[in-house]
DNA sequence: TTGGTGACTTAGAAAAAAACGG
DNA sequence: CCGTTTTTTTCTAAGTCACCAA
């Protein structure tokens, strides 16, 4: 069972993060000796025989590649550097004999990852702008004036006081604490010039807030043509950095944007959310190039911080962020060969488990039983991952979220209850909450049991043996390259095809109700992983609407219904079935109904005299009168009175009856009202179910799209109707590949 | 044996774009 | 057509896992 809101589930409070105790727990060792901890490691590498990537000749520069495209050259008058020519020109569209069917040609398994690479560097978000002298931050009731980089800092929170992530104290904390260090290094306030800023709460930054609030406003307004015009421009700024040419074909370039300075937005209770995320100069970035590739010319009076050329890797540049100290890549986009590459070994990997899942599982059953607590341990490690599919649980530090997998599950983690029920709540990745009651193999419950035995308290590793790579160091045992990862895309794939099998889908069937469908099917699979989102802020309020809409549509069939009756009042006993609702929609349903149709109408007739009044005002024509506005919500009302008149009397109106046409015409009317309705029920259901799952994560990256593509052709069902278009790039390699018979 | 770190995949939120409905 | 709602794309955080050095 999916839990209610996720706001709800994020933790709250705040337990320490416990370093990891290793107990070495005497009685428990006493009890099952340490023994033959073996795991059976055979590194066996079978290397299929490949068919080896033809190479390409000769390196193409980018712009012999702009001019081979089918677009017609424009003659351009910007600067260019001699031999590396801006690569503006490239379109996206591409040329078909550069399109490379790797899929088609076989994989190249060996260590070299590429021959030649070639691009023109990163994109740099624009520097920042100072505030309009009159935008202050406002500092125990003064405005004050801050040297440039402080005001910046400012800024990032000023924009978004209006957000959670203001609103908590930690990211208060860390801001103000960096925003103080800004300050201090630009030589503090400018003006008044003795002021110390010290206090948070004595900061006001409404002023900022506005201010961006208004521009925001703006662009908003902009005309369409307006709009259009800024994103051409935008991306023409982009069109070098979007391509690059790896082994002489044209490829597309993922994040080719350096991240911009801003403040650090982490997930759930983060000990370092608010953290001032520095700006990225072209120093502290490292370049990735093939052998002899010409240098891009770094932006003006700057240089690169390192030129690279290391053709066993997959990144085009990478810089360290200043916060953990990690490294950023800007890499290939998802529709690349690479990463299709990678794709595709990743779900061949997992098929290939299949043939090992049987002995996996015996023998994790079996070592239920085992006297070696380290076996035991892996045993039940293994049965967690592959049951409830839980990821492999890696140690974290101090200065992270406090999350857990299942090598790092803690005593307080999971709550045992006899016979054999196991409730585990815990924050997994990106703090979503993980929290199912569930039933577990007795034997695991009895070990779970043990794990948790005293002295074991609040605070300690179940699994105080392992960790990820011990696992899966026993888990390359079975298969090579198998780790705890893969058991999740084996199971989510399997689900799916499960799934698909055991579907009850006629050719004859709309393709609205096939969807629904492999909606479905796809949403077992998002529960198996867990993939939540949080419930949109409207979503009651939209559900509440659709509702009304729905019995808006009844009472609209029954109005029908009744109508019918009117003209042939003998029908009612011919037909129990279709009238049968009619008493079943009681008065004050029926006055609700006509209330919430009133109401609707209120509000659209208020609109739109705000409107209408707007744009006059804007053409400075004559206003419309007040006394206009209410000639409509007069007509709104008679309107309503009449409908509840024929509520509270039971008759139709004469108006309608005449509108309503012959008992044929009604009845098609019926008709299609049932349809409406029928297909606003299921959707509304299906919304509903929907609203705290997320199926775009499994089918990104779990479910093996061959399945997709397997499900459209069997059905025939439209890809597109499948996979979004950036989806259907991503995954050429499927859609190509597989068709109405293949399996998983 | 551990701890750091580099390189890659996976993740939900937020922004942008498209579709909807009055 | 226009404002609203829904879907798609972008953004970047947060995982996994291999490898290396001490």
């Amino acid at each position: 069972m999916v839990s209610k809101s996720k706001d709800h589930q994020r933790s709250t409070g705040g337990q320490p993060l416990k370093k990891k105790v290793k107990l070495s727990d005497q009685k428990i060792d006493e009890e099952i000796p340490l023994s033959k901890l073996k795991a059976k490691n055979k590194t066996d590498k079978s290397k299929k025989n490949k068919i080896k990537q033809e190479n390409q000749q000769d390196e193409l520069s980018l712009n012999t590649l702009m001019k081979t495209s089918n677009e017609p050259q424009k003659v351009k008058n910007e600067p260019k550097s001699e031999n590396f020519d801006s690569a503006t020109n490239i379109k996206s569209e591409g040329d078909s004999e550069d399109s490379y069917k790797w899929w088609e040609e076989g994989i190249n398994d060996g260590i070299k990852k590429w021959d030649t690479l070639q691009h023109n560097g990163v994109m740099f978000p624009p520097p920042y702008e100072p505030l309009p002298t009159n935008v202050k931050l406002i500092y125990d009731g003064v405005p004050v004036k801050l040297p440039p980089e402080a005001e910046e800092v400012a800024g990032f929170f000023g924009v978004m006081i209006n957000t959670d992530h203001a609103k908590n104290p930690v990211f208060q904390k860390n801001f103000f604490s960096d925003f103080k260090k800004v300050l201090k290094k630009a030589g503090g306030v400018i003006e008044p010039k003795d002021t110390k800023i010290t206090s948070f709460k004595k900061c006001d930054f409404s002023k900022m807030f506005e201010y961006y609030e208004t521009k925001r406003e703006e662009r908003k307004q902009l005309s369409r043509a307006e709009k259009k015009k800024l994103k051409e421009e935008r991306d023409k700024m982009e069109e070098p950095y979007k391509y690059c040419i790896l082994d002489g074909r044209k490829e597309q370039v993922g994040n080719f944007r350096v991240e911009p300075p801003s403040l650090f937005r982490g997930r759930g209770q983060h000990p370092r959310t608010g953290s001032l995320k520095t700006r990225v100069y072209p120093e502290d970035i490292i370049l990735n190039l093939g052998p002899g590739s010409p240098i891009p010319e770094p932006p003006a009076g700057h240089k690169w911080g390192e030129i690279r050329r290391d053709n066993t890797v997959q990144w085009l540049a990478m810089w360290k962020e200043n916060i953990f100290n990690s490294v950023k890549y800007v890499r290939f986009a998802a529709n690349s060969s690479l990463k299709g590459i990678s794709d595709y070994k990743k779900f061949e990997k997992a098929r290939e488990l299949k043939n090992h899942i049987d002995v996996i599982r015996e023998d994790y059953s079996k070592n239920l039983r085992s006297k070696v607590m380290f076996e035991r341990q892996v045993a039940v490690a293994t049965y967690l991952i592959d049951v409830f599919a839980l990821r492999a649980g890696g140690e974290k530090g101090e200065d992270e979220a406090d999350t857990v997998g299942c090598c790092s599950l803690r005593y307080e983690h999971i709550e045992l209850s006899e016979p054999n029920n196991v409730t585990f709540d815990f924050l997994g990745k990106d703090s979503i909450r993980f929290y199912q009651k569930v039933e577990v193999d007795q034997q695991v419950f009895k070990s779970l049991k043990l794990f948790k035995k005293s002295p074991k308290k609040k605070g300690d590793q179940l699994f105080d043996r392992l960790d990820p790579s011990i696992l899966n160091k026993h888990l390359q045992g079975y298969m090579p390259g198998l780790t705890a990862k893969v058991f999740r895309t084996y199971n989510a794939s399997k689900t799916m095809q499960d799934q698909i099998d055991s579907m009850d889908i006629k050719l004859e069937d709309t393709v609205q109700e096939k969807l629904l469908k492999y909606n479905a099917a796809n949403r077992e699979v998002a529960i198996l992983c867990n993939h939540q989102k949080t419930v949109s802020k409207n979503h009651e309020s939209s559900i509440q609407k659709a509702n009304d809409k729905i019995q808006e549509l009844i009472w609209q069939r029954i109005r029908l219904k009744k109508c019918l009756l009117q003209i042939n009042p003998q029908l009612k006993k011919k037909e129990k079935a279709l009238f049968f609702e009619i008493d079943d929609f009681k008065k004050e349903k029926e006055l609700e109904v006509v209330e919430n149709i009133y109401e609707k109408e209120v509000i659209k007739y208020n609109r739109k005299f705000k409107n209408e009044n707007e744009k006059r005002k804007e053409n400075s024509e004559e206003l419309l009168a007040d006394e206009k506005l209410q000639e409509w919500l007069n007509t709104a009302k008679e309107y309503r009175d009449v409908l509840i008149k024929e509520v509270e009397s039971g008759n139709l109106s004469e108006e309608f009856i005449k509108k309503c046409g012959s008992e044929e015409k009604i009845r098609n009317n019926i008709k299609k009202f049932d349809q409406r309705i029928q297909v606003a029920f299921i959707q509304l259901k299906d919304r509903e179910d929907n609203s705290q799952v997320s199926l775009g994560t499994s089918k990104i990256n779990y479910i093996d799209p061959r399945l997709s593509v397997m499900f459209s052709k069997k059905f025939n069902v439209p890809i597109e109707r499948l996979f979004t278009k950036t989806l259907r790039e991503k995954f050429t390699w499927a859609i190509e590949s597989a068709d109405e018979n293949w399996r998983f």
